[in-house]
DNA sequence: TAATTACGAAACCAATCGGTTGCAAATGTA
DNA sequence: TACATTTGCAACCGATTGGTTTCGTAATTA
């Protein structure tokens, strides 16, 4: 099974959850009553965020916490890092070229 | 059906396809050509990714040119910056509960 | 004109997804 | 001890996914 941040985050409901963790660890029926989805539905997102590492359990009594783990964010930013740093270098090579043509237009 | 970048990127191959597309335009049977899997295949991932309008179709003859709408990406981008910007503040409360502490313990 | 090439579209398939209901286990409370 | 609460897990379901094979069509080339 794939997992990973990509996957994760493509579910608008996982989204959510993400932002809403971000703010402060929460436990999977508070988590639950901020949606219209069961808890059961919840609990699998949860499930799946966990298995990529975005998020932490922290068992507390009968409770579970759920927190955040932000470092794997950074999978996503790295990505889009990447995508920008080839999309400058396209710009870069279309300036030299305009660049030529004025040159050449002298 | 859902149609977004999210949905879009979650699948390695067309993450593979929007960087190969970043350097420049590319027929379907080009873009097929760096990857194992057949033509149709890679043709129905420019199918989705031209419904959510990361990609734009260009005719020239029989050939087809697929160009990367670099714009669309910024959802992404947004979606981040709005995530990072919540953690901001989750650490900037953390430091002003430590501060309190500090004083207290004074 | 006939053959080839480039491509999208449709039909089909197994696997996965996101949801549900029902249950079991563990912890807390009366 | 009996009961309630919190939670994960398994079984099931229809929809979607990513892939394949096959076909049709339009543009090029021999």
């Amino acid at each position: 099974m794939r997992r990973d941040v990509f996957q994760a985050i493509a579910d608008p409901t996982r989204r959510a959850i993400i932002m809403l963790l971000a703010v402060g660890a929460l436990t999977p029926n508070a988590i639950a009553n901020h949606f219209d989805s069961s808890r059961q539905a919840v609990s699998k997102h949860l499930r799946v965020l966990t298995e990529c590492e975005i998020l932490r359990q922290e068992q507390q009594g009968r409770e579970i916490h759920y927190h955040l783990n932000a470092d794997k964010m950074k999978d996503l930013e790295k990505w889009l890092e990447q995508f920008k740093q080839l999309m400058a270098k396209r710009f870069e090579q279309l300036d030299t070229v305009l660049e030529q043509l004025k040159s050449k237009g002298k």
